[in-house]
DNA sequence: CTCGCTAACTTGTCTATACAAGTATCACTT
DNA sequence: AAGTGATACTTGTATAGACAAGTTAGCGAG
């Protein structure tokens, strides 16, 4: 059962689809909430929805008066914002992703970086290890804890797309609503150093993470390691 | 002249007010958006907007059927969400902050981390060095450039309450959009570590900021340097 | 007691409209 | 030429409803 697209939602994606493939230049105004209600054969409320979202996510920016603004400068691997490497850092760089190990299930680690609810506890975690490029480049170093609902052909079908959150939720139904990370810069192991091809003690920027879902005490957790020497990370808002 | 506060803000105001003061426990639920529209006089939309940035800034959660949630969890510092660092922080740490140097007026450095517009090339720079504290510890250095509008009074007047965007915003009229970032991980210099109390090569954080404002091609900046060893750095959404 | 359905809540989405307020343009006045 | 003001745009805020869809508690049938 495919969740049925809603209408700000279909325009969200018609506006974004045309900003990345760079139709509209940057610094160009889109068509105004006026116009984009009337093609869209709806209101200026559901709009603006589409609209704000845009907003959030740094493709457009608005000024009273004037318009919605393409800004699509996006200079940096964006990944504040919560979709996931191969959605924001796509649009400049070419993204890679390349399994270190293969994907096993397992039971939680003893000393999580989070506190697991029971609901988590009672059920197995799903380990995947990843590396991720940027041009060629390896940038980040990702372990990523899924709980375990049946995810039974999940690297068959779905990943091989590289997107684990689009899989999840449409194969699962598992849907990310929100996230919340802390932030800390470490040294890099020598294992790291090795990965990334740099020093070991390099400083890399560690990020834990916890995605919150539409099931309650359910959540993805990743920890990153990204070695920000020669791509910073970008995020805004 | 002060802007006249709109209904949606009050009630934003009123709400956030009451969720700092811990009037509700962590995980209990706010009254219903009906309820509030009732006791502020307005429609559900209304407190919908004001409920929308609450959800933003991370102080509750929302789950269709089910009401809106308090999480005020806000376990590390805060600053990923663009009020800066007093409005976030607050809540759960004792915050404090140190000019190191005093308020300068200076021309803008010459290889600057940002590009700055033709509008900001032509004014002056208002350079502040500050050394912040949570629970008395240091936390952050941070170097602000704010393109000098004729802030003339500016230490001497709002500056002491510590926020330095809300003088902005109620002396000057000047207010904060939007913000951009970049992050890093770089080794502290001999300098910064003894500022931190750690050693040499100590990783940090390093933050470049953007912040728009609703001046076109008037930005303020900020790079910051955040010692992670005892406080991580939290963001959201 | 347990299961399943219903009823009464909740938030999510959407319509249709209105006025406020910022921006840009252009004709007109000085 | 420079400034003023009207005007026609834009987005921002707000109203007053409607139905969809998720959640929960309780009631009744089994």
């Amino acid at each position: 059962m495919v969740t049925k697209p809603r209408q700000y939602q279909l325009i969200y994606e018609s506006l974004k689809r045309q900003l990345v493939e760079g139709i509209y230049p940057k610094g160009s105004l889109l068509p105004s909430e006026n116009e984009l209600s009337v093609t869209f054969q709806t209101t200026r409320m559901t709009v603006r929805q589409a609209l704000t979202e845009l907003v959030r996510e740094g493709f457009i920016e608005r000024r009273h008066g004037k318009g919605s603004i393409v800004r699509s400068e996006r200079q940096a691997l964006g990944l504040l914002s919560f979709q996931g490497f191969s959605e924001v850092v796509g649009n400049n760089h070419v993204v890679r992703t390349e399994f270190l190990a293969p994907l096993t299930l397992m039971s939680w680690p003893t000393d999580f970086f989070y506190n697991l609810t029971d609901t988590e506890r009672n059920l197995d975690c799903l380990f995947l290890h990843r590396l991720r490029y940027a041009d060629n480049n390896p940038i980040m170093l990702e372990h990523t804890f899924v709980p375990d609902i049946g995810l039974d052909s999940l690297q068959a079908d779905g990943l091989l797309d590289g997107s684990l959150f689009r899989t999840l939720s449409n194969r699962y139904q598992l849907d990310i609503r929100n996230m919340e990370q802390r932030l800390r810069a470490v040294k890099a192991t020598i294992e790291q150093a090795h990965l990334f091809g740099c020093t070991k003690n390099t400083p890399l920027l560690y990020i834990e993470r916890r995605y919150l879902t539409n099931r309650p005490n359910l959540n993805v957790y990743s920890r990153l390691f990204c070695f920000t020497d020669h791509y910073a990370i970008s995020g805004g808002l």
